[in-house]
RNA sequence: GCCCUUGUAGCUCAGUCGGUAGAGUGCAUCCUUGGUAAGGAUGAGGUCAGCAGUUCAAUCCUGCUCAAGGGCUCCA
């Protein structure tokens, strides 16, 4: 037979196996750093270089160690590498299930005392060793009954269920090391590939991801194909720390929690609620011009209101709920209650819709104490929420100008993002033809935006459809904010109607929406995204004037009035330090003009200027920099195709 | 809520194999008038997360509670 393998035509005979016929055709080195391959182009199943070309197999394609594909197949191996060395420290510990993931791998086990980060030496350790050894992964095919009787034999039990929910003749189970396990593959041919591996943590996971079950001791491991990339992913991961909007809303001295008087919940500094306030004006303002009003409906509502809503029935274990005199209240986890109730307040005309409520509506939800993280994860927090009132032939065209909204205010930061549309959940209310005519208004509208999407089944809230987006930051991170959500429900519960032409009583359709989602996590992720270093429109400190010596206080007291008058939040360091020290203060605090007066720049009437990222732009008269300053904070808005102009 | 880890000065962290604690940084005062990432000295600052227990004695050992970090489940 002849295989063509990367463009050249290899002779092999029946039975050789794959690696026999990829060696023929690739350099040592190349072939080295093979760990499967695929037999024909675009095909799904790999094979292990140890099983045999497939008859009539015309071409092989090799998948390396570094591939995306390969190092999927790396990490899983290594998975087996880990429970290989653990079964030889720990022989009591039941293995379950050790996928790779993302960016790495885990390995789930049922041990009477969980692991913690100290037993990590011994098991690296053990891990050098068998990959050291370069002991190979042998695959057999076994019939069910076959393979439920093995691993009943070595007590394995958690295979044994696994085993007998698979819905196949036969199942393969891979051996490396005296390891066996059930697996689909394939493997890396030895374990030698397994070198550059690291384990990260250790964490609790139930079995099969149900709360109900047993919780069993997690160990999280990366591998790569070599050191080099191991060290750069470690890295990568230092990066994302430095990064940590925890640490640097600390540092910035943006926020603060205090966990013995309200944890989840954020105390505001002064800068950190100055640049929300900068965010919440500009978001404000945007609103009207879309044709949005600003409402703002009580932070307690009458229990009896959340019965009305449904609320308590589908939302209860996440409310909070308090008493004024002899009648119980719930604090709102959501604005939509009042925003119907504001509309209800008066009759409409079809004239009048669609209407808009919008609302930085500031909710409580009862988070787990578990689950709680900086600003991303809080029990307080700031919905950017509006709620469109409109007929139902005006509901595609409304969404769509959300999806609008949504990708201008992603352009404005320089977010990438996803769209997924979420389907009617099990725990729902309503009609099976009011859900589908809602869920098609969405993914017409979204079709019609040009957007690719995906569609997440059973994700939807409880009363409509929803269309999430995630954004994506510079270091590659998802995030969860924009909402869409269609509700047919609410308008009847409470009873919302608006007059048609015809003089008869209509029931309008309502869209919940939240484009940033919360303020709260919306600042953290900027945060994150910017290292810190905030765009200059919403820097709280745009510029800081640098004395030399006290020769200059008064020229600098001079030059703040001035740019302050010209709507720069400009602020003095006329401190009795060096020079190279405010530098080095005003360059960690993200300081996006560094203004430095010393003798020679009071003789010109003006300032040096030196960027945070260390660019020196030279001596700049007052009206020069200013002029700079304002450029530069208007200059996202031009290219995000904000109606709010930043002046 | 569950599993692991952690809780010492505003921040970052040492430390005490049980005899109530220390550094750096920050803060205050003084000296220094210095040109683009850290000038020097002195001083103040701690119920060692909270509550119980063991002990002559607990910040240290044990238990519980609270909170944080990493996960699971859930979610904006």
């Amino acid at each position: 037979m002849e295989v063509r393998v990367e463009g050249q035509m290899v002779e092999g005979q029946a039975g050789d196996s794959v690696a026999a016929v990829l060696q023929k055709a690739l350099s040592g080195k190349k072939f080295k750093a093979v760990v499967a391959a695929r037999a024909a182009a675009g095909a799904e199943e790999l094979l292990d270089l140890s099983s045999p070309v497939p008859a009539g197999c015309t071409g092989l394609e090799p998948v390396y160690a570094d591939s995306p594909e390969g190092l999927q197949i790396l990490r899983h191996s290594t998975a087996h590498v880990m429970a290989a060395a653990v079964k030889q420290l720990f022989p009591k510990a039941r293995v379950t299930i050790g996928p790779s993931i993302e960016s790495g791998f885990y390995y789930d086990f049922d041990v009477e005392k969980p692991f913690s980060s100290e037993d990590f030496p011994a098991i690296e350790a053990e891990m050098q060793r068998i990959a050291n050894a370069r002991e190979p992964f042998t695959r057999e095919e076994l019939s069910k009954a076959e393979a439920v009787e093995r691993f009943k034999a070595m007590g394995e039990d958690y295979k044994v269920e696994i085993i007998e929910g698979i819905d196949a003749d036969t199942v393969s189970v891979y051996t490396c090391s005296g390891f066996a396990d059930l697996c689909r593959g394939p493997h890396v041919p030895h374990t030698g590939f397994a070198k550059a591996s690291k384990l990260m943590s250790v964490a609790g996971a139930y079995w099969r991801g149900d709360e109900k079950n047993r919780m069993l001791s997690r160990i999280y491991g990366t591998a790569f194909a070599d050191e080099k990339a191991l060290a750069a992913h470690l890295k990568q991961i230092e990066e994302a720390k430095r990064r940590d909007h925890r640490k640097l809303g600390r540092e910035l001295s943006l926020f603060t929690f205090k966990e013995d008087v309200a944890p989840g919940m954020v105390f505001w500094l002064p800068k950190g609620m100055l640049v929300r306030t900068i965010l919440e004006d500009f978001w404000r303002k945007e609103h009207l011009k879309r044709g949005y009003d600003i409402v703002q409906g009580p932070q307690l509502l009458r229990v009896e209101t959340w019965q009305k809503s449904g609320h308590y029935d589908h939302y209860r274990e996440n409310m909070y709920f308090t008493q004024i005199e002899e009648d119980a209240y719930g604090v709102k986890p959501m604005n939509c209650i009042s925003h119907m109730l504001i509309y209800g307040n008066e009759l409409h005309s079809y004239r009048d819709l669609p209407q808009r409520y919008f609302e930085l509506g500031v909710v409580h939800r009862h988070e787990k104490s578990g689950v709680l993280h900086g600003l991303l994860r809080v029990r307080q927090f700031t919905q950017d929420d509006a709620h469109i009132i409109c007929a139902p032939e005006q509901l595609e065209g409304e969404i769509l100008e959300v999806i609008h909204l949504i990708r201008d205010l992603m352009n404005l930061f320089g977010f990438e993002y996803k769209v997924a549309v979420s389907t009617r959940p099990e725990s729902s209310i309503g009609t099976d033809e009011a859900w589908e005519s809602a869920t098609s208004a969405l993914v017409q509208a979204v079709e019609k935006a040009g957007l690719p999407y995906t569609i997440n089944e059973g994700d939807g809230a409880f009363y409509g459809p929803k269309i999430d987006v995630r954004l994506l930051d510079c270091i590659g991170r998802e995030w969860q904010c924009s909402t869409i959500q269609v509700d047919f429900t609410l308008p009847e519960r409470f009873d919302l109607t608006y007059v048609g032409q015809d003089g008869e009583r209509h029931r309008p359709v309502m869209v919940h929406r939240a484009i940033m989602g919360s303020l709260e996590r919306f600042i953290g992720i900027l945060v994150e995204n910017f290292a810190g270093a905030l765009p200059t429109w919403l820097a709280p400190e745009q510029a800081r004037l640098l004395t030399v010596t006290e020769a200059g206080d008064e020229a600098v007291a001079g030059m703040v009035e001035e740019l302050k008058a010209l709507g720069i939040r400009a602020q003095a360091d006329t401190r009795n330090e060096k020079l190279g020290f405010k530098v080095r203060e005003a360059q960690l605090a993200k300081v996006p003009y560094i203004l430095v007066v010393g003798e020679k720049e009071v003789q010109a009437g003006g300032a040096n200027v030196r960027l945070r990222n260390g660019d020196n732009l030279g001596l700049k008269s007052v009206a020069e920099i200013a002029a700079l300053i304002r450029t530069d904070a208007e200059e996202p808005f031009k290219q995000g195709g904000m109606r709010y102009s930043f002046a």
